[in-house]
DNA sequence: AGGTGTGAAGGATTTCACAGCC
DNA sequence: GGCTGTGAAATCCTTCACACCT
C-alpha cells in the first residue's frame, strides 16, 4: 500500500475530497451558486421560489436543484417552492458560513493587497484579519480596510493563528515559496488553504485545498474558444464555467 | 421549447459547455495540470515521465492519466513512457496555446491591476494587451508592466478588439457592471469571458465563460473543513481542488 | 521488467417521471 | 394547477485489467 498519509492536492476539483454519506462533490459546488442567486432574491423582495426558476436562472435544471437540496433535507413547500430567507438560512448552515470565518492572508504582493481590499468577502461570512509576508520590505506596511492592522512577519505566524483562532488561509505567494509556506500554516493549526500559486500543493489528509489558477482558468477558454472557432454545428446553450 | 439562444452561465463548473465527442469536461481540465507539472519536469531536466509518475504529482490515477491522454491521440511510448518536450507541445496545440492570444482586461481596480501586474500569463500564452475602465477618474492612468499604454475609455473597446484581435477578455468589475459590460464585449467580438465578478452571466450559446468567485470558493473550503471537524472517520486523503 | 492504449466493468451524477401535497 | 421529493433509468466518468509494445 502506498497510502501516504501526506498526500497531493490538484488544481480546480477535489481529486481525493473526503465525501460526506452521499452528497456528490459537484452538489456542494452548485449550493454556492444557490446561495449568491437566493441573495439576489432577496434584494428584489422576492419571498418564494421553485426549483424551475431557480435552475432557470442559473443554467441547471429543476431536477438537479431539487436533488441537490435534497441531500440536505427537505427545505421545499410542495405548490409553493422554497422560502429565500429559510433556505439561505439552511444553506448557510450547510456551507458552515452562518458564522464569519476569520481568515488569514500570506502574500502581500500585488494579488494579496487586491484581496486585503475585496470588499465581496464580508457579508460571505469571511473576514480577513492578518496578513503575512516574508519579505522584510513588506512588513509593517499598512493595510488599506484593515484599518490599525500592518503587514506582518511570518515569525508572528503561530501565535496569531491561535490568538484569533483561524483556520482558513489564503496563499497569495510565488510558486517556489507556496509549498513551504503551507507547511508552515498547516503546522501551526490552519485546516483550509486557498492556494494561488500555480503548484500542486502537498498537504496532510485533515487540510483541505482549493485552488485557484489563473493561467489555467484562461486555457480552459482558450481550449474552449478555440473549439468554438471551427465547429461541426453550435450548441445551444452557453459555455458557463 | 424553451430553448433560448441566450443562456445563463454558472460560476466555476461548465453547466452546459459544448462538449467535442467523447471528450469529459474535468478531462480538459486536467491537461492543463498535466502540462503545468511536465513544466516542472521540464526545469528539471527530467526527458520522459510514465503516467504513473505523473499522476502521483497530481494526485490521479495512472489510468487516468493514460485515459485523458488518449482522448486526443497516441502520445507514449509502451516501455517507456511520455516524452516530456513532445507532450507539453501536443497539449498545448489541444488547448490553443501554441500561439500567444491577446487578452483584454476590463476594470481598473484593486483586483484588475493586480492581474494587469501578473507575471504568470507571459509563457502560457496569454498577454494582457489592453486595459479598459468605465470609471473616468481611472481612464489614462498608466499601466505598470504595459510601458506605454494607458487605461482606456470604453469608447475605445471595439476599435481596440478589432485592432489587436482580442477573441478573450477579463472581467474585473464590480458585480453590477458585469452584466452590461460582458453585452458590449461581446457585441464587440469578444468569445471567451473570464469572469470575476460574483454574478451568473447570460451569454449566447457561441461565447464561453470560465467564472472564477472568490467568495464561493472560500465556501467550498468552509464546508470541508467543517465536516474535517467531527468526521465519521479522517480520510486518508488530502482534499484537494 | 516496465509501460501504453483500451474495451469492459464499476461508480457517480444527472435526468426522468411520477406519487403526493398545497 | 403548480410544485416538491424521490426511486428508477440513463448518462457520464473513472478504474480495472490485460493485450501488446520496447
Amino acid at each position: 500500500m502506498d497510502t501516504d498519509p501526506q498526500l497531493v492536492s490538484t488544481t480546480g476539483d477535489a481529486a481525493g475530497t473526503e465525501r460526506i454519506v452521499g452528497v456528490p462533490t459537484p452538489a456542494v459546488r452548485r449550493l454556492s451558486l444557490y446561495l449568491r442567486q437566493l441573495e439576489v432574491y432577496v434584494s428584489a423582495g422576492k419571498a418564494t421560489v421553485s426549483s424551475k426558476q431557480l435552475g432557470k436562472d442559473l443554467g441547471v435544471t429543476d431536477a438537479q436543484v431539487r436533488k441537490d437540496l435534497a441531500y440536505f433535507g427537505q427545505f421545499g413547500h410542495p405548490g409553493v417552492g422554497y422560502r429565500v430567507d429559510g433556505l439561505i438560512a439552511r444553506i448557510r448552515r450547510i456551507l458552515g458560513t452562518d458564522r464569519v470565518w476569520n481568515v488569514l492572508l500570506v502574500g502581500a504582493g500585488h494579488l494579496g493587497t487586491a484581496l486585503a481590499a475585496y470588499r465581496g468577502f464580508a457579508g460571505k461570512g469571511f473576514q480577513i484579519v492578518a496578513v503575512f509576508d516574508q519579505d522584510a520590505a513588506k512588513v509593517g506596511v499598512s493595510i488599506v480596510s484593515l484599518p490599525g492592522r500592518r503587514v506582518q512577519p511570518m515569525s508572528e505566524l503561530q501565535p496569531t493563528i491561535e490568538e484569533l483562532d483561524i483556520r482558513i488561509a489564503i496563499l497569495a505567494v510565488p510558486a517556489e515559496h507556496a509549498q513551504p509556506v503551507a507547511d508552515v500554516l498547516i503546522a501551526s493549526g490552519i485546516r483550509g488553504l486557498l492556494n494561488f500559486a500555480p503548484i500542486t500543493l502537498t498537504v496532510p489528509a485533515a487540510v483541505s485545498v482549493v485552488a485557484v489558477d489563473l493561467s489555467t482558468q484562461l486555457e480552459q477558454l482558450s481550449y474552449r474558444v478555440s473549439l468554438n472557432r471551427m465547429p461541426s454545428r453550435s450548441g445551444e446553450r452557453a459555455a458557463t464555467s
